[in-house]
DNA sequence: GGCTCATACTGCGTATTTGCAGCATGGCTT
DNA sequence: AAGCCATGCTGCAAATACGCAGTATGAGCC
């Protein structure tokens, strides 16, 4: 039995037919299909039903997906071992955080640090997922939230990151504004989607204005910028982000309950790597310089 | 990267040599090192010291021949739970003992199992390392000792087997035995050796002859009986085994610290299927009606 | 110290695998 | 209802991997 066709099962079992499956292994077709036939003769047993509409897997084809999900996490996990170990022989420090955080703390705090120490290359990755820190997808996180737990990571507590309700300048002047609390179910919200919104901030809004089904969503801070700019509604965003909008203005005074933590995680096995440290002192001092931007206080 | 080579990482690095993991991989050692230098390429890091003596792991290539490993145990999980299922389809039934337990308890029950139920097929197998019943290699297993534990299977207890002190009868005619504890210590003992040395009945013999070391050790009962038989001193024996062989004599009356637990061991996934089921309850209203020959009492 | 054995490496012919193009069929949309 | 797209399957040629034989070199043994 050859370990590699479990790949195939694996892929085809994702992609619901031996074509789609294919296309993602840079296979042809009749590849795929002739080696879901060898693994099935290995095994002596039918993992697929074949049907016009593509491939689909029995109970014990199920079976031997969920093995091969976890021979994969153990071959991506060892790749990425490997991956970040060579990262760190070539002195390359790897930093990952949302779009906006990377944008407005990573990328100024990279720019000084090159003029500093010009021999350690920094890449800055903002993904859609969070990338996994402990298995070596990065070295280093800047995330928002509640403490990152786990294995293999090492969180440092940043300034809290204060968020408050904005709107356009040009929709206060048509619609006026909230200034407390109470005022602002009369409005139109935008709310948030995804993993975002089960921050307090979003939530603390939805709260304000209880029964009121929210016509518009945003997935991302970015686009919550761009409907807000629009003159949409009414929406949350950290104040750094906001204040930085000339055509935005804050709606409500601070409330102190609608501070999210800031966290910047380390991997365990790079954190004592010279140039990892380097870049981890000095992102910290950075984003502690910046504390009036994200607690809008002086 | 092919997951396959993972498989020749592994052989490699536990046989020392490309040409050693070639014979037991059944390819040409000529592939293996093709194969070693891809997933290096794939990699893009050496994973052995090539040295005229063999190929020895990098730190690296440590590291990936343990995820290897832990892939193995997968995969071989995954194909022994299907063919324990394939088995339990074709209304198979595995079972398993030590030794001297499947000659004396199975194989006996085994032959008035079949004269009543001739559709169901029973394996007896018997080897050396206790075969995995919760990953599938057998059905049913009889084993001597504690509880077994573990997930995945069902334990049920069965009478205790006693051990008492044994000798050949020629041994008595030239030499006296024993009669009680302290005479011990003037005979020749033959110890047991291995996972058996720590079953009670053995330790208790030990203790009974408190720095005597045993000229000659038995790694298996088979060997025991067969050393008694040839005069070479006394040992201990399960009185199943002991009473049945006419050369031999008990040297001393029954001990009941001496008995040993006996306990029927199911596969979950497969306890509840009609043929095991029959199988399982057949074995144990056998082994209760050996009860006299197992304890030595009537 | 010389011998044998095991090992890694190289060149070449063969065998296996893979890709490609074409065909048939069923589901989905218009 | 009819066309379109995606899918699975088959025959043939190319690409690739494989095995074999031979060479060189170091380790272990007598």
């Amino acid at each position: 039995m050859d370990w590699g066709d479990l790949r195939f099962v694996l892929e085809v079992a994702r992609s619901g037919s031996a074509l789609a499956a294919s296309r993602t292994l840079g296979v042809n077709q009749t590849t795929v299909i002739r080696r879901i036939g060898q693994i099935e003769c290995d095994l002596a047993q039918r993992l697929f039903d074949r049907q016009r509409s593509g491939y689909r897997p029995t109970e014990a084809g199920q079976r031997v997906v969920e093995s091969a999900e976890r021979i994969e996490a153990e071959v991506l996990a060892l790749a990425r071992r490997i991956e970040a170990e060579q990262r760190t022989l070539k002195g390359v420090v790897r930093v990952t955080a949302s779009e906006s955080l990377a944008n407005q703390l990573l990328t100024p705090a990279a720019a000084r640090f090159q003029e500093r120490h010009s021999g350690i290359a920094i890449q800055i990755v903002s993904e859609d997922r969070r990338l996994d820190i402990a298995r070596g997808e990065a070295d280093i996180a800047v995330r928002a939230g509640s403490r990152p737990e786990g294995a293999g990571i090492v969180a440092r507590r940043m300034p809290d990151a204060n968020w408050t309700l904005y709107c356009s300048r040009a929709y206060a002047e048509r619609f006026g504004h909230p200034r407390r609390r109470e005022e602002i179910a009369r409005h139109t919200i935008i709310g948030m989607e995804g993993h975002m919104a089960s921050l307090p901030p979003p939530l603390w809004l939805e709260a304000a204005a209880p029964g009121v089904i929210p016509r518009l969503r945003s997935n991302s801070l970015t686009n919550m910028v761009a409907n807000l700019r629009a003159g949409l509604g009414i929406g949350m965003l950290p104040v750094f982000i906001g204040d930085d909008e000339p055509e935005l203005m804050r709606c409500i005074p601070r409330v102190p309950e609608l501070d999210s933590e800031l966290w910047l995680v380390v991997r365990e096995d790079a954190k004592d790597a010279a140039h990892v440290r380097a870049a981890v002192e000095f992102l910290a001092e950075h984003i502690r310089a910046e504390r009036p931007r994200l607690t809008g206080e002086p």
